[in-house]
DNA sequence: AGAAGAAATTGATGAAGGTCGATATTCAAA
DNA sequence: TTTGAATATCGACCTTCATCAATTTCTTCT
């Protein structure tokens, strides 16, 4: 079971480039490429989702646990590891479990390499 | 009538910094400033949107009427006008009616002030 | 004024998404 | 092995959203 689409953001070649071999008479972004950029940028388009990423990114340690991050959104902690399996899935955080606890963090260059999606397009 | 929420993108301060007054004891950011800025990000979160900003910002002239849109989209011409004025609130497109057709263009620096937001995550 | 064309709006419909309660899983300690 | 704690998954509910067909609005041409 389950739809393999994960890692979003693993997949960063030229992209744009696609345009090399004319897969369609479509000006700019093909389908696609589209739909695949599309997927980060849903993960983005929540207020909580936003809120995890900055809290995740202003830690000391630079990870925060599922624990750490349930209150301050004053959320339930079943909502919080969803947003946070988005977040993951988009390829902009990292999920490290030690012991009981699973701490999640930014993956490095992810955020400018989103930031990059929007000057490519 | 009618929610009076648009231009998300013209507030552009420092928003992050609405911790000068600790309106909260939630570290990063705010939910309100989380929620202006996803609301960005949710006009970003469409395959179509993003096919429809890549055209408008290759086209020679840097703008393009709703009927060079719709065709290479393969969709209906309200649905096409429903994105672009999604796209418009966003504070991304710029909407200009001459005669009876509507020429959409990028807004100067939109791109960059939305890739800086997550630069201040 | 009337007709024609381009774009926006409306209403409806089906799909996707956020949230929660309940349950399952996994690991550590006793 | 059993208990307890942290997290993930499941099922359901309600909202939001993308799309289309039909209609309306606005502009230009005759």
């Amino acid at each position: 079971m389950h739809n393999g689409f994960m890692n979003s953001l693993q997949t960063l070649e030229p992209a744009v480039d696609a345009a090399c071999c004319a897969p369609s008479d479509t000006p700019g972004l093909g389908a696609d490429e589209a739909q695949r950029r599309a997927l980060v940028f849903k993960a983005l388009a929540d207020p909580n989702r936003l809120r995890l990423l900055s809290i995740v990114k202003a830690g000391d340690s630079g990870e925060a646990c599922v624990c750490d991050l349930t209150e301050p959104l004053d959320l339930g902690q079943p909502t919080v590891s969803h947003h946070l399996k988005i977040l993951v899935e988009a390829g902009l955080l990292h999920r490290e479990k030690r012991g009981t606890w699973a701490y999640y963090s930014l993956v490095p260059g992810a955020l400018d390499r989103t930031a990059g999606l929007l000057a490519t397009l």
